[in-house]
DNA sequence: AAATTCTCCTGAAGGC
DNA sequence: TGCCTTCAGGAGAATT
């Protein structure tokens, strides 16, 4: 599932042939994404050009001439670009054409959402409230710390808090606590300022390391035809039930946390 | 107010 | 082989 990485190597990807060019058409197959894909985006957005793209957390934004058009892949989303003679398939919902090129968003699940404001983007509802980007120098084990203050809920569901820190998804928070050598379980007002340090550490190094390797995976970005570029990655604890941890051979656990499954090693991880 | 639960959806995986 | 059930998960919304 795209994660931070994978919408940073997207936007990447589809920069240079996007920016710049203008739009000569759009096509909505199916709006039913998350929130209804705007009917009148084709009026709307037809003859204007991209200016650049830009992401936030894991939302793409085009900025185009008056407005701008967010994008997100949920779960299952992805994008690529083809051209006007490769047919849409089952899950091709949204095109954006540029010619005879085009950026087609794919997404099986459809918890991905289209959306067009005029709004000043960063005070936009869904960019308003987002914490600090993992990537950025704003981004501290200072930051992590005072968010955690008085917060009884376990440290890795205040890594997941989009409000503290975005773009750290489940796998991501998984394998920077484990890397941190934290127990993912912790209550988070219990961790000191150096572990939160090393753990802020551990999430910048996770996620850099994610996109560079994921960047010399995509060369052919452009052409992309059906793998649509994510790229397995190996993981040391994520997925790996009852497997032996890379580090000290002991089988990985899982445990439920908010609804979401939890893998870490009990002897790597305190 | 923080924490928890619910919700959207479909492909993959597991069971028999 | 095939049908049925279960599960995964980003993140906003609704509850507690």
């Amino acid at each position: 599932m795209p994660e931070l990485p994978e919408v940073e190597i997207t936007r990447r990807g589809i920069t240079p042939t996007v920016t710049g060019s203008t739009i000569t058409g759009v096509v909505v197959r199916n709006p039913n994404l998350r929130w209804p894909v705007p009917g009148e985006l084709q009026a709307l957005l037809n003859g204007k050009t991209v200016r650049r793209v830009l992401r936030r957390a894991k939302y793409l934004l085009f900025d185009i001439d008056q407005g701008w058009l967010i994008l997100h892949l949920g779960m299952s989303g992805s994008l690529r670009l083809t051209d006007t003679q490769v047919p849409p398939q089952k899950h091709d919902h949204f095109d954006l054409v540029f010619g005879t090129k085009i950026l087609r968003l794919r997404d099986p699940r459809r918890f991905g959402a289209v959306l067009w404001t005029t709004e000043d983007i960063y005070t936009h509802p869904l960019l308003a409230h987002l914490g600090v980007e993992p990537l950025s120098p704003e981004f501290s084990g200072e930051v992590l710390y005072r968010a955690s203050r008085g917060r009884t809920a376990a440290v890795k569901q205040l890594l997941m808090d989009h409000t503290v820190v975005v773009g750290v998804g489940n796998i991501y928070a998984n394998e920077s606590l484990y890397r941190a050598g934290i127990d993912p379980r912790t209550i988070a007002g219990r961790i000191s300022r150096v572990r939160f340090g090393r753990l802020a550490t551990e999430v910048r190094l996770t996620i850099e390391a994610a996109i560079k390797a994921g960047g010399s995976s995509l060369r052919d970005f452009v052409h992309s035809d059906g793998s649509s570029g994510y790229f397995q990655q190996q993981y040391f604890v994520y997925g790996r039930t009852g497997q032996a941890c890379r580090v000290c051979g002991r089988p990985v656990k899982v445990v439920r946390l908010g609804q979401r499954s939890t893998f870490y090693c009990s002897q790597c991880q305190h």
